[in-house]
DNA sequence: CGGGATATTGACTCTTATCAATGCCCGTGG
DNA sequence: CCACGGGCATTGATAAGAGTCAATATCCCG
């Protein structure tokens, strides 16, 4: 059965965690239907890499992606992290200019770009969805901004923290999913920095960290604070 | 005489720099008429502050604009600089997250945001330019990220250089509207450190220093490479 | 011509990066 | 079941880059 799915559709979609859904079909005004079965990545998988060509955006069902930029010598910045729920891989030309991978094993569903923004008919719903995101996508990048720019290693960890667990739904406990290296990469730091600054942190009795992955946050006030 | 002014003609029109237009006035579906005549701003003054409410869009006529963002002790970040033919102001919700502020005497156009949006019939064509100046306003940011998360300070101040070459049009000399300080706030710097990166440059006959606001690139190739 | 804002330069400090050693966790295979 | 191994994380010692504080210098603008 061909089920046209727009993109309301795709925002409004909260998958079932854990449980894999019938798969949908999409059909695009194109006439080209492709499968819209969620697509699996494992741990460090790539979704695409820079310079490929950007036809497809996607949205997070399970698990964590994280886009990237490399510099010819190595280093890396994180532009973020997409978590289920989060839509990624709008771009402003052809052309990718941050590459996507999976942070753990993660689930996605991906929808075809040309299809969408030629739609004359629904073009309007759509894009405004679309412009939404993005502007969202723009004040994140801002506030990160800020971060890196202007605030010291233990202010951009305390941030970053309290950040993970506003998008995770628990209040105290926050699971990482990533590595130091990855939340390094994404707050301008290095890992050492990062070990250094939670260390830190939970001699001031700010946080407890369960596991390496596992934190949980004890003085949310403090780590407020200490966050700016 | 009242002319219907769409977001393409907003966006297209190019100004005649130095002169003064006639002056336009707008009419919105909305039947609501506002004045469309160039609003000036002289040096330092705010455009628009932080929390204040998203109503206007902005085209800069002449004139530079910075968009900046402010810590509680003082510490700024300048997120972009807008310079003629630039449209800044959209938001992805009602209050501004991000205040603007004139670098020099600027001359602006505005629009006010919510005509745009509910007039339906070009909603797919207002929607489309002010989506595609978003995602690039948000490759721009994500750019800096990169810049500001992962370069060092000479790097910064050659790659800012090279961006002012290529948006001013002049290929080798470069006119710098904004003092140092700006800059500085615009990189994640000091004032001090871009002052002495510009010294570096000099030295080593990247550059020419004609005065403080004025730098003639010497040598692209090692700028480039400088920048990475 | 003078004065205030802006910029440069210098001396020193401090944060964070770098390099290196050790520790921990977890999966795998004997 | 336990030992081993490999990735990941922590911790330490040191260095480098940028910040801070302070003293001129320069440039506009009146």
């Amino acid at each position: 059965m061909l089920t046209q799915i727009t993109l309301s559709q795709l925002s409004g979609f909260q998958p079932a965690l854990g449980r894999s859904e019938a798969p949908a079909r999409l059909r695009t005004s194109t006439n080209k239907a492709f499968a819209g079965i969620p697509i699996t990545f494992s741990r460090n998988a790539e979704i695409y890499g820079e310079e490929e060509s950007a036809n497809y955006i996607y949205k997070v069902l399970s698990g964590v992606v994280r886009s990237c930029k490399l510099l010819p010598d190595g280093r890396r910045q994180i532009g973020a992290f997409y978590m289920p729920g989060d839509i990624f891989g709008l771009e402003p030309d052809e052309v990718r200019h941050f590459s996507a991978e999976a942070v753990i094993q993660t689930e996605l569903i991906a929808l075809e770009w040309e299809s969408l923004i030629t739609v004359d008919e629904h073009s309007g719903a759509f894009l405004s969805e679309l412009l939404q995101i993005t502007m969202k996508g723009l004040r994140r990048t801002q506030a990160q901004l800020l971060l890196i720019g202007r605030k010291n290693a233990r202010e951009r960890v305390a941030a970053f923290l309290l950040d993970m667990a506003g998008r995770s739904g628990h209040k105290d406990i926050v699971e990482l999913p990533m590595p130091r290296h990855d939340i390094a990469d994404y707050l301008g730091l290095t890992l050492e920095t990062v070990s250094r600054m939670l260390a830190e942190l939970r001699a001031i009795g700010a946080i407890e960290l369960e596991s390496a992955r596992r934190v949980r946050l004890l003085d949310l006030a403090q780590l407020t604070e200490l966050a700016r």
